[in-house]
DNA sequence: CAGGTC
DNA sequence: CCTGG
């Protein structure tokens, strides 16, 4: 029997889907409508929302008194960012710039979360080349094998198991909580390759040996209010670590929320928004380009520039979930589900001359390559 | 050729 | 470079 605990938060506030499962986090999975799963530190949390003013969750194990349940709470708010005013900072940013607005305006209450640094470090060294589906899916393996490995090690029976679960089609599925550091590092990297991380398996060997070298989990979190500079700096120097994942940890994890990971993604955002001017056709996203688009971002949304940024890319990430879930016909799915919710924008928009030159160009490029939809 | 790194 | 769409 669940025990379902209330948490207020307006759904202009925190709005479950746009935040849980928009590539910032890849540990929660959707099960029902406006109902998630995931593990969260020592639990297994269900969180759902019925209801526009709070949202619920339950744990496994239950907090078996208050003084437990307070924890638990100021733990989860934590990771919620849960004083942030979202409704103010969109406002403010939809007035830093119009078009802001228009792209935000389908995706309320985005948030970023504050997550831990060391699971955040793992789930980017995973994301290179790589899908939120395949991410969740690698991550859960690891809980799971790495759990076993502890297990074996320790000849005890359990590893880092929190429980058991029915699932629909009867069978029963266990959850384990997220390796630690020291954890992590007593696996092979062949055994990692057996679980398919292919290069990535390298990385996460040899970072979890040097960051256990550096003084494992507190080393991490100390990097909590340092200078952005200094993040990036220590984040880089680690292997698998270059600078988009180094910006990932330091925005979702170590309270830098002016940091801007730039993928290539973010890369086409920028170019249709104008954000870079200038461009050769052929321009990849080298490391100046890169230094030019996350100045360009804070230029635009001030202290919190990563925050906006990330309500960019989850609208557009958002959109183009959408496209291709509403597209039955496989022959139009494949063109349309690429125009995204961006394209839109500009489609709609008068823009000045020279962006319209050089958006245009960019777009010329690329949908002649990838053979995209038709251009207008 | 992909939500990157060496 | 691993693996997958």
């Amino acid at each position: 029997m669940k025990i379902w605990k209330k948490l207020k938060f307006p759904a202009q506030e925190f709005n479950l889907e746009n935040t849980l499962v928009n590539g910032q986090c890849f540990n929660w999975r959707k099960i029902g409508d406006h109902h998630y799963e995931g593990v969260f530190s020592k639990y297994y949390v269900q969180v759902k929302r019925d209801n526009d003013a709070y949202v619920q969750y339950s744990t496994i194990p239950p907090n078996e008194n208050p003084e437990k349940e307070q924890l638990f709470e100021d733990q989860f708010k934590s990771y919620l960012n849960y004083d942030a005013n979202i409704p103010e900072l969109y406002e403010h940013w939809a007035q830093k710039d119009k078009r802001f607005s228009q792209i935000a305006e389908p995706i309320h209450g985005v948030r970023c979360l504050r997550q831990d640094p060391w699971e955040c470090t793992v789930s980017f060294i995973c994301s290179q080349c790589n899908n939120i589906k395949r991410i969740t899916q690698l991550l859960e393996t690891l809980r799971k094998t790495v759990s076993q490995i502890v297990a074996l090690n320790q000849q005890s029976q359990f590893g880092s198991e929190i429980c058991e679960i029915d699932q629909d089609d009867g069978t029963r599925r266990k959850i384990y909580q997220f390796p630690t550091v020291e954890q992590l590092q007593t696996a092979t990297e062949k055994q990692l390759r057996e679980l398919m991380f292919g290069y990535r398996a390298k990385y996460l060997v040899a970072i979890s040996k040097q960051i256990v070298d550096k003084g494992g989990q507190n080393w991490l979190e100390s990097l909590r209010g340092q200078p952005n500079e200094k993040i990036r700096e220590e984040l880089t120097s680690l292997p698998g670590i270059g600078s988009k994942v180094a910006d990932c940890i330091a925005l979702f994890s170590l309270d830098c929320a002016n940091s801007i990971p730039v993928d290539t993604h973010v890369f086409q955002i920028a170019l249709k928004l104008g954000y870079v001017k200038g461009l050769k056709k052929d321009s990849s996203l080298n490391n100046k380009l890169y230094l030019q688009i996350v100045q360009a971002f804070r230029d635009k949304f001030g202290d919190k520039a990563g925050w906006a940024h990330q309500i960019m890319f989850a609208g557009d990430l958002k959109s183009f979930q959408e496209k291709i879930s509403n597209s039955n016909s496989a022959n139009t799915s494949a063109q349309n589900s690429k125009k995204r919710k961006i394209d839109e924008i500009k489609d709609q928009e008068e823009e000045k001359e020279e962006e319209e030159i050089k958006v245009q160009d960019v777009d010329t490029k690329r949908e002649t390559r990838s053979k995209r939809r038709k251009l207008n």
